[in-house]
DNA sequence: GTGCAATTGATAATGACTTGCAGTAACTTG
DNA sequence: CAAGTTACTGCAAGTCATTATCAATTGCAC
């Protein structure tokens, strides 16, 4: 997983970059983000951030949320019946797999996933921008 | 394209052997979902259901929906920042494209991509119940 | 036919997310 | 490094898709 200490100036100038301002609550939720290696929904970033910053507000965080989506620093992943969860954008593509009896969410390594659709969504004249696969599976 | 006509008795057998009642308001729903080859979100379906029968709720056309669902006899499509969309269930496996342009919905032909899902599935000691990948993307 | 659980329509409620607004503060510029 | 501009924030109200409530209706098994 990622270091904070290390790249949150890194991605503090890709805030910079794109004209955005670098306030301690954008920081706060970079700094939690980087710490976590799960996929954590508004609510419990919200929690999270609140130990860092106690009079940050939800609103706050989804609009930070929307902002680093934006931005490319992180990945939203949009799941049936249950509130978005976000990730840092991962070096390495992969996609996701919903543990129907636990409710887990593991990742998958994507690279042969998204080769497929590539050349899949080429051969229909189209350039991918993002895709976004949820498995739904059982342990066999 | 479906024919209602023919088909409309085997989708209420289904219903019926699910121990559901097959009501004029499911089975007008039924009708207007073969009639259509696009994927429908629940206003649209009820702005049409209500040619065959206006005094039909939105509430019910939810329900309808969730009902057909489960039993296997259409295709929820949850999509980013709208609301969800639906389809007969396919006799052949395919996914879905949004192009970002014009918004439209493309139909991709999945047995490619689904049998790359079982492999890396199927390493990690799972078993698919069902996968939706949307991709995002525009022409080339 | 009769009975009754399943279903419906109307509407209130929910829940995730967005927005309006007035105050605050990050960064630019001198 | 002070000052101004304007992005950003917190709060609260608002949206919008979807679900729950509940009394009235109606498939359909008998």
């Amino acid at each position: 997983m990622v270091n904070a200490l290390n790249d949150e100036p890194d991605l503090r100038q890709v805030l910079r970059d794109a004209g955005l301002r670098v306030t301690p609550q954008r920081a706060s939720i970079i700094t939690i983000l980087s710490e976590t290696d799960d996929h954590p929904n508004v609510e419990e970033l919200y929690e999270k951030v609140r130990a860092l910053d106690d009079t940050i507000s939800v609103a706050t965080v989804y609009r930070t949320m929307s902002v680093l989506e934006n931005v490319g620093l992180v990945r939203k992943l949009v799941l049936d019946d249950a509130p978005a969860r976000y990730e840092m954008m991962p070096p390495t593509n992969h996609d996701h797999l919903v543990d129907l009896e636990s409710g887990e969410l593991v990742e998958i390594p994507g690279t042969d996933i998204a080769d497929v659709m590539n050349r899949v969504a080429s051969e229909l004249g189209y350039e991918i921008v993002s895709h976004h696969t949820v498995i739904r599976a059982r342990k066999r």
